[in-house]
Formats: C-alpha cells, structure tokens, sequence
DNA sequence: CCCACCCCTGAATCGTCGTTCACTCGTTCC
DNA sequence: GGAACGAGTGAACGACGATTCAGGGGTGGG
C-alpha cells in the first residue's frame, strides 16, 4: 500500500477547493467578473496560481462552479417563495420578489454572474444561468396564464424580459444605489410591481400580492 | 508652398474612415463584437492594420464612433416618431416601439452595440449608449406620468427597466427566432404591449397605443 | 522632372493573461 | 529513518490581439 489518502488530507483538500472558489467569489463581489484571474485568485487563496489547476482543469471550470452553485442557490430559494405561496399568482409574485430582493442584496455579484460584460467561453456558462432563471419564471408564468390570473402571452418572451427589466432596473450600471435598506425594499417592490404589471396583473398593490421578502 | 491636400486627397481620406466605419460595423453585424478586430476591420476595408491607426487613434475610438452613430441614429428615430403623436403616452407608445421594431430588425448589431461582452474600457462607451436611450425613454415616462396617463413612479428605474425588458425579451440570446416578418412584427407589438403594460398603461391595445412601426 | 513630404504597409513589438512543467516540499507507510 | 509518491510552487511559455515604426510608394508644388 504505497500511499493513502488520510481522512486529513482529504479534508484539507475539499478545504482548498472551498477556498479558491471562495476566493473567486470574493474577487467578483469586490470587483466584479473581470478581476477574477487565476493568479488574483490564487493570491486571494493563499496559494500559487498552479495549484489552482490542480483542483480545476480550467478557469471557465472554475467559473462554471461558482456560477452553477450561485445558480442553484437563487433557484432554490425562488422555489422555495413560490411554493409556499397559496396561489400560482402569488407564487408568480413571490418568485419575483425573491428574485428581485436576493440580486438587490448581492448586486455587484449578481450583475457579474448575469450580465456584466467577460469573455466569450464564460458568457455562455452565464447563459445556463439566465436560461435556468428564465425556465423557473417561464414555468410560474404558465402556471398563472392556466389558472386565468393572466391574459394570455408567449411566456419564452415574457420570462426573459421580466429577468431584462429586474436586472437594468435594479442591479444595472443605470440604476439608481440605495445606500438605506428601507429605500433598498421599497425599490425592490415598485421593481416586483413593475414586473407583475409587465405580466397583465393590474393591481397587485392592491391585491397584496407584492409582500415583504425576507432574507436569509 | 511646400505641400497641401487636395480636394480629392480629402475626400479620399474622408471615404477610407467612412470605409473602416462600415468595415467595423458590418464585422458586427455578421459576428458580434468580439470579431471587430483592427486586423480583420482592415482587412474588410481593403488596407493595412497600421492604416486604421492614421483615422483613429485608438481601437476604443472606433468603435466610440461606431457606437455614437448608431446611437444618434436611433435616438433621432425614437425621437421622430414621438414627435409626431398626438400626446404624451402615444408618444411613449410610439417611442418603445420603434426602438422595439428597429432593434429587432437589426438584432446582431443592437445586441451587439447594448449588451455583448467585450473589453472593460469598450463597455464603457455602451454605457453612454444606454444611458441616452434611457435617458430618451426617462423624458417620455415622465411627460405622461405629468399628463395624468401613467401612475406616479420612478421613472429612473422604469426607463432603464424598459430596455432591458426589450432588450432581453426581443433581442437576446434567449429571446426566440422569427424567421416570418410577420412574426417578427408580432413579437414587436407584443414586446410593446408588455413595456407599456410594465409603466402601468391597462390596455393598450384597446386603446389603440400600439401600432404599426414602418421601418426606413 | 525633381524634391519634399505625407500616406500606407505589415512585420515586429508589447502587454495581458491562461496554462504548463520541472522541481521542491510534505506525507504516508514500512 | 527513509523510500515512494502526491501536492504545491512559480517562473516560463504560448496565444491572442492592440499598437508601433522603419521603410516603400504616391502626391503636390515648383
């Protein structure tokens, strides 16, 4: 038995992974898409920028774990709003409001993982996202039109531009900061209201459909 | 005297930079940003790499201009046929569609020109772009929410929101394909429909706010 | 026709990363 | 303790593409 790997090491290594992953991300959330190099990266991790190869064949790999984890997270957690939500309509809007609360939450992260301007092996990882982040709208949305809460549409165009409109409204270069958190929620929710119109709901103030998010 | 251009010398040169120009652009309307290349833009333009450098100084320079023109020339558009409606919402109306039909007829290049990852310094430039047809759309937004047509709100998160609706929705990598014209024209008006919808206008349709785009 | 002088050329240069690899270090096992 | 082997290192490499520049070819004025 020449060598072995002991319950240690292996731990040491799956920590490493962690860490370079978490480095990535911590680039990105500093200073979006574009710093996260390899050597940024390694430096950030505390290790040399070879070792990063030992635990990702490439740096699209790399990227595509950390978006892919990120991905995971927002759909899960828009499922979760959704499905504890009493009605498909409301479960439209919960969805949104999740979606909309979470990007505001993280937004240089999120404007990184979604539309911030890399090359082009790394846009189409991106594109998962966004395509994953359509199909659980597009779902909600469908759901909605079969209960008759909305008017009829093409959902493969409504689900894109309502993830079109949250992104440039919100979390865009052209949107306004809000340094405050009450300003931060009340954007969220005028932006959910925005989106549920975009949709044919047409008072969901009223209806109380756009609720309270609440963050992890 | 020692030596002075002549009248056809400078039109000669002023017909090469129109040349690159063009090369530039119909490099991007066939394969995307990331193809205008100096090289290949010289190539394209029948002369040398070190020749584009005597019209513009830099590769961000061209495109700035690439991307000034294109922006001015759809500005110019959302601003004709919104001068030319009789109010305030129908102005608004006329200007979502026209930029909807226009990028949409010319998908590659507007993809290209809004949203397609390219270097950091380029994508500063698009920004402006952004920013003046959020600019445009902020004015109208406004303008009707002062005639009572539009519910009061944010019209800073509403306009930029608007475009990435469209943006997403029409011309992005996960917008459908319209291969029939009279597809295309129906994804228009639907597009529209949704924009206004999302500003809080209840039925457009019926009002008669939507219509025909005619393209130059 | 000739002298300046500008315009054009395109191969070479430069900068920026992602990726590799010969080598050192640390761990495992006897 | 020491042989065997994987893990870690970081300088070097390679690809790509913008930019430069020394030299050739026209063009204008006399």
């Amino acid at each position: 038995m020449p060598y072995r790997r002991t319950e240690r090491v292996v731990r040491r290594l799956a920590a490493r992974e962690q860490a370079i992953l978490e480095a990535a991300r911590a680039l990105a959330v500093a200073y979006g898409m574009a710093a996260v190099q390899i050597a940024a990266v390694a430096k950030h991790a505390g290790i040399a920028a070879g070792t990063v190869y030992r635990y990702f064949p490439s740096k699209a790999d790399l990227i595509a774990d950390l978006i892919a984890a990120l991905a995971a997270r927002e759909i899960e957690a828009m499922r979760k709003a959704a499905d504890t939500a009493p009605g498909p309509l409301s479960a439209l809007a919960a969805s949104i409001g999740t979606f909309a609360a979470r990007a505001l939450a993280t937004r240089k992260l999120a404007w990184a993982a979604i539309a911030e301007p890399v090359d082009a092996d790394i846009d189409a990882l991106r594109l998962d996202f966004r395509q994953s982040l359509a199909a659980e709208l597009e779902t909600r949305i469908r759901a909605a039109i079969a209960g008759g809460h909305l008017p009829d549409q093409d959902a493969r165009v409504s689900a894109p531009a309502v993830i079109g409109a949250l992104t440039e409204g919100l979390i865009g270069p052209l949107a306004p900061t809000y340094d405050e958190p009450a300003a931060a929620r009340e954007a969220v929710q005028l932006a959910t209201l925005l989106a549920l119109r975009a949709l044919g709901v047409v008072d969901a103030r009223a209806r109380g459909l756009v609720v309270q998010v609440t963050l992890p």
